[in-house]
DNA sequence: CTGATTGCAAAAGGTTTGCATGAAT
DNA sequence: ATTCATGCAAACCTTTTGCAATCAG
């Protein structure tokens, strides 16, 4: 709620609950799943209020928007810049620790050939250690 | 056509005109751009090829496929991993001669807490220079 | 010849839009 | 009171799928 009044954003129980999952279930989920779990204990949420809020928050910084999927946005609850690796097998992402220089140019907020970077994502992907476990 | 048969792929004409169009037009094209380019001197070709063309020639690393768009795929001719820089107001991606100590680490195909990374892309986002000169 | 590729149409899937209702400040 | 958010349905757009005809090796 702090959060929400501190970028000037209304109140709503929506976005109350959606920042709430989003904090609680950091295992970067799509927009349906959000819909989908949300869905059970307030049965007349919208997906449109879903998609609504989400990009709000993400244009606000209190969210961040990952593209690493092929197929689907995924959402991270906070606004840190770190590495994320996606699984190709089972879709999962995972957070990396890899150090990385780009990242305090972003800080810095340089600009880089005449260009203004405002925001900065480093994508791995692969099989991750479980699917290569039951591969064998 | 060389590129083609080292990969173990069939030599179609559609796959050469999709190739040779990423090799002249470095600007990350869309699959849809493609199409309509190619579409003009050869009417009969379909998107599903389109489609079909660059995913086998994505998964046999001939060219990449960027994620950095919002929505839509976004293609690069050639291999060599660089870092890209996407502009929220016009859309057009530019290359970035970033330097990545994570790179080599794909490079050298290593197993990072378990997990086998096989591609890394660096994005970044914000306003590329034209558009700022036009802003002011 | 034989399996892979093409092309068409239709479907799928995620996301966006228009608009009326309703809530937040 | 006014602005902004919600929710429903329909539309949108990119990508995928099923299938018959065709081509490459």
């Amino acid at each position: 709620m702090q959060i929400l009044r501190n970028k000037g954003l209304k109140v709503t129980p929506q976005r109350i609950e959606i920042l709430r999952f989003l904090d609680e279930h950091r295992v970067h989920p799509t927009a349906d799943d959000i819909y989908r779990s949300l869905k059970k204990t307030n049965p007349s949420l919208s997906k449109t209020t879903v998609y609504n809020s989400l990009d709000v928050l993400t244009k606000k910084h209190v969210i961040q928007c990952l593209t690493i999927s092929l197929s689907e946005h995924r959402y991270d609850f906070g606004n840190k810049m770190h590495h994320h690796f996606f699984c190709y097998r089972c879709g999962r992402i995972y957070d990396l620790d890899f150090s990385c220089p780009n990242i305090k140019r972003i800080r810095r907020k340089i600009i880089h050939d005449g260009h203004r970077i405002e925001e900065a994502h480093g994508y791995f992907r692969g099989v991750c250690k479980n699917c290569l476990e039951k591969e064998g």
